[in-house]
Formats: structure tokens, C-alpha cells, sequence
DNA sequence: ATCGTGACGAACG
DNA sequence: CCGTTCGCCACGA
């Protein structure tokens, strides 16, 4: 018998480290992975809680807003350095700032 | 238990 | 097209 983690958080955590390299999901995906689809704020929650030794673990720049684009308002260094990261994964940023889902969109 | 908050999303004007 | 508003869910105080 496996027991499945009870806490939201932990679900969402455990789907966004089974996202492939060079690939990206969107907050509302992982809420419906996760079992609550209207919880995309929930899932953002759950990782602005991330301490930093968890950022190492949990690719979390894969995550991004369902436009295919990065969420930060004013926190523009973590955005740029989001950018950044998946770049470096072969994630490619159109024009508009934006991923394209039918690339690189997972699942 | 209730209230406020937030790395969202969809709808509206 | 853009900015704003409302609704959603989970967590901490």
C-alpha cells in the first residue's frame, strides 16, 4: 500500500520534479494534476514557499502562467533568471516573451 | 473557525 | 490590444 501525500503541497512538488527537461506546465496544469483544477493560485502558493535548498531540487522555473509567459510583476531578477534557466534547457522564448505550448508544453 | 493573502485564470469593458 | 475585476483554492495567524 503506498499512501499519497495528503498535503496539497507535497503533490505539487512531486508533479513538478516529474517535469521532463526542456519541457514546461503552467500553474492551473499542475492544480489539475494535482486533483483541485481552480487551484493554480494554490500551486503558486506552494512554491513562493520553496526554501532555497528546495530550488535545487525542484525545477520550478518550469512553471510558468497558462500564456506560455513568466508570472513576477516586481520581482524581475527571478524572472530573468527563470528566463534564463530554461533557455539553458533549450526552452525558447518567442517575440512576445512567450513558450509555445505545442513544443514545449508537458504533459 | 474566520480573515487575509498570493509565482493564477478567465471574463469584461 | 490592454488594464481591471472577480472567483477559485490552500495556508498561516
Amino acid at each position: 500500500m503506498k499512501e499519497e501525500p495528503s498535503n496539497f503541497y507535497e503533490i505539487v512538488y512531486k508533479i513538478i520534479k516529474s517535469i521532463p527537461k526542456g519541457k514546461v506546465s503552467s500553474y492551473g496544469r499542475i492544480a489539475v494534476l494535482a486533483g483541485s483544477p481552480r487551484a493554480a493560485r494554490a500551486v503558486g502558493y506552494a512554491l513562493n514557499a520553496l526554501k532555497k535548498d528546495q530550488e535545487q531540487e525542484i525545477p520550478w522555473q518550469r512553471v510558468i502562467n497558462s500564456e506560455g509567459r513568466i508570472s513576477f510583476k516586481s520581482d524581475t531578477t527571478r524572472a530573468t533568471l527563470q528566463r534564463k534557466l530554461l533557455e539553458s534547457e533549450g526552452i525558447v522564448f518567442q517575440e512576445d516573451d512567450k513558450v509555445d505550448w505545442k513544443m514545449f508544453g508537458w504533459p
